[in-house]
DNA sequence: CCTTGAACCTGTAGCGACTACAGGAATGAG
DNA sequence: CTCATTCCTGTAGTCGCTACAGGTTCAAGG
């Protein structure tokens, strides 16, 4: 019962898993994947278990998770023995930092939204929008 | 008529327009404001229109405008002869694109809500969440 | 006038998450 | 064997700051 796994470049693998090259070098670099080994002359022969360990770390910073918080969940994959517990708060800290972000902007858009209501693209010199972001005049620099 | 302008130093322009110290010489940097005369021994005197501009810029980079943008606009005010429609303009595509983040993170916090809902921190080794963002199974790294 | 300590100066490097070269070497199909 | 394609390393750039290190200047108190 011998497994053979050929083996891919990093160009098909690029392909295969929807990183670019240099992400997934950039990757190994960080430590997110392990160095592969390589062929006599240097390039790199990634196997099977590669291209799912990027597939997944594509669809989690997809999902919005930094490459931090890719590390604990890949962590505590690699660890085998995970608990749901552990991923599900990683997973709903994330939620409620999107869920952050979204309120804030949420709130420029409301003051974006209402400044730009005001100003109808009038030709005078004195717009709403500018006199909105202005200390009553801004500042010019010096001549 | 001569208007005095006392000038004030770096650390008290700071405080006055709600910027970093290191921010203020940032922009000085990068020519988003002109650099100030300077004393004897070298240090930085600014004056009241150099509040005005740094107190813009912060509420503008508030409302979200990337440096690029905040030249734009700081690029129509000295013009002088700016009219409301290029404001307009600028501040429109400017929202357009909070939008389109604010729709982005929706889509990211309606998929992490789904999986979380699913996964109820049992001690089941079969992560709902784990399992989506999995291709059937992580691959592991190379012992 | 002199001392002290706070504020200031320059220059450089770091963050996150890549991306984009340059200048080569290896590969594999014809 | 040729030659286009792919791959290699190393470095620098992106954005918007922030954080040092190691030095100089300023202003207030004695």
């Amino acid at each position: 019962m011998v497994e053979e796994d050929p083996g891919v470049s990093i160009g098909t693998l690029a392909r295969q898993s929807g990183c670019k090259i240099e992400t997934i070098r950039y990757y190994e670099r960080i430590g997110l994947i392990c160095s592969p080994p390589r062929t006599a002359g240097g390039h790199r022969v990634f196997a099977t278990a590669d291209r799912k360990r990027l597939t997944f770390i594509r669809r989690a910073r997809a999902l919005g998770f930094t490459l931090g918080g890719v590390k604990e969940l890949l962590r505590l994959v690699d660890s085998g023995a995970y608990g749901c517990a552990e991923i599900h708060d990683l997973a709903a800290g994330h939620l409620k930092e999107v869920r952050g972000k979204i309120a804030e902007l949420q709130r420029l858009e409301a003051t974006l939204s209402d400044m730009t209501s005001h100003c109808e693209r009038g030709e005078r010199p004195d717009c709403p929008i500018i006199d909105a972001l202005s200390d009553s005049l801004v500042g010019k620099p010096r001549a």
